[in-house]
Parts: C-alpha cells; structure tokens; sequence
DNA sequence: TTGAAAAATGTAATAACATATCATCTTGGA
DNA sequence: TCCAAGATGATATGTTATTACATTTTTCAA
C-alpha cells in the first residue's frame, strides 16, 4: 500500500487526510490554498488515476470554478510546483502525489491496457544515470521514472 | 562518448556511419528505408539535439519531401518502432539513437538551459521500481528514464 | 490601517503537438 | 502478373499548452 497502488480500497478517509495535509503544508510555507486549487487537488484524490488538464477543466467548469485552460494550468502547475501533484509525461496527464508528506523522487508503473497508475518511489542518482551525470558534470535537478506495461488485472486478459 | 555526448566532435563520420547502419538493419530485416524516413534520420543525426516534429517537418517541406503532419510523425513512429531513434517525453521530441547497434533502455540528461541531451543507458528492472512491479505483479515493458537538470557548460553560466 | 507590491484570477486568442480518415500509389512475394 | 501489404498524399480535426493583458485579492510592512 505505500508504495504500488493497484489494489482497491475505501478512500473517503484518504481524501480527507490528503486535503488537510495540503492545507497544513501551505499554511505553514504561507502558500494559498485557494478554493481552485484545493478544488483540483480533490478532484484528483476523489478520481485516483491520471486526469488530463481539459478533463479536470470540465469538472472545474461544470462547477463554476473556471472555463478557460490557464485555470486548470495554473493550478496544476501550483500542485507540482509543491509536490502534491505529479504529472505523467508519458500520458501527459496529472496525478496526485501518494506520498505527499516527504520529498521523493517519483516513479510510475503505468497500464497500457486500463491506464491505471500507480507510484512507487526511486532513488535520484541510483546506478548508470547517476554515474553517467558525475562522470560528465551533468547536475541533475528532476528525474522522471515511468515505466509502460501491463498492470496485474490486465495481465491476465489480454492477447 | 561511448555514454554521455556534451563533448563536441566532428561528426559527418557519424551521421554517415549511423545512416549506414541503419541501412543495413532494415535490409536484414527487410523494412523499407524509404526517403523520406532517410532523411529524418539524417536530419537527427546532423543536428545531434532534441528536436520537435514540427522542426523536422519544416525542413522536410522545404525540401519537397512533404508538408503536412503526418509526414513526420509517421517517420518518427517507424524510426522510434525499429529503435534508430527515440522519443524524448519531457520535450515532446526525438533525437537519434546512440547506441543503434543494440537493444538498451535509454536514459536521457537534458539540459533545461540549453536543451542539449546527452543519451546514457539503464537497466530496465533496477532498483525499487522493478521491486515494486514485481511485488505487486506488474509486467514492464517499456520505461523512460529522463533527468532535468544543468549540462556541464551551463552549470558555469547561470545564477 | 492603509497603501504599495506581490500573487492570483478572468478572459481572449493562439501556438504547439498529434491523429483520424480515406484515396492513391508502390513494393515485394506468391 | 497479380494480389496484398505497406507507404504516401491530402484534408480535416482533435488535443494539449501558452501568451498576453486587464482586473481583483492578498500580503506585509510603514
């Protein structure tokens, strides 16, 4: 459970705790919580897989919260900018942080069947790649870790 | 040079040597290294950088190999398919492959300032993320390593 | 407490990236 | 030589993301 995410489980409570935890973080680093992006971040918790920009934008504006893009953008990019979103590159889509209360380096297992996602975590410069920066003075500041596949549900079921 | 490419080189050997090579792969394989493919290839390979669908497109149209979209992104997908190139998430582009004489799992550093990519490799299951899929029964197939971050020339030049 | 600066929002327009569809042409193999 | 698969031409459209600028709200210090 802390660290792949493909099984089921009630996550009224999760919801909730995620929420508050957010609210915490903002208040005590005095960032906004705006009704947006509290908004967003639910919407992301209450759904639980990767939602695209326009898909969270038509919930926001059946909602009354926003209609043009640059609402979804900008409250997104303030959900990654403080780690309780990440986005998939691969799907270009988002999704909320499973481990929001400390700093990781992200990793993704993502269905190409179901599209489900689940995150699990890395190191920043474990093995090749680490050694590949030092050895070349590159400095790594992100590292995006996706991996496509089959997820256990879709394993089974397909050709 | 065999893992990082930030060095400068004289490289008509390499675009020739590549091209040849690749060559080579589709014949033994019998795929068809069509013109317009060629080209696309070649036009990674001089210009060793990420490079858009569209930037490829533009040159291509200047050429009178074909204007529209599809031209390029089918190119891309058939040199993407056969692993002469590879697609860069992050940027939403394509840069030649390095390392076209084996299979690998690529890894990228890019550089946020100057958009250079230098291509290394990784192994496919290191690491928590293959403990995490196996664990839970999870089948990867395909995964996508990219680090952000500052190349050894811009980490002098910035703030 | 109030006023200036910083942050956030509203809104319109457009840029950038990518695919669907269908007709036509080329290639390779039976 | 003929067929089937693969490749190309061409049009249209779908999807994702940003720029730009006016306005409102919040913060914070004088």
């Amino acid at each position: 459970m802390s660290t792949v995410g493909f099984r089921q489980h009630d996550h009224t409570h999760c919801v909730h705790t995620a929420l508050a935890q957010a609210e915490a973080k903002c208040k005590t680093r005095r960032l906004q919580f705006t009704p947006v992006r509290r908004r967003v971040l639910e919407i992301l918790l209450e759904k639980h897989r990767a939602m695209g920009a326009y898909d969270i934008l038509g919930i926001l504006s059946a909602e009354g919260l926003g209609s043009q893009p640059p609402v979804a953008y900008r409250a997104l990019d303030f959900l990654v900018q403080n780690g309780f979103v990440h986005r998939i590159e691969q799907l270009n889509a988002y999704a909320a942080c499973a481990h929001p209360t400390h700093d990781h380096v992200p990793a993704f297992l993502i269905c190409r069947s179901c599209k489900a996602v689940a995150e699990t975590e890395t190191e920043l410069t474990q093995g090749r790649l680490g050694a590949a920066a030092s050895t070349s003075g590159f400095q790594i500041e992100r590292v995006v870790v996706e991996a496509e596949g089959l997820c256990p549900e879709c394993v089974g079921e397909l050709p």
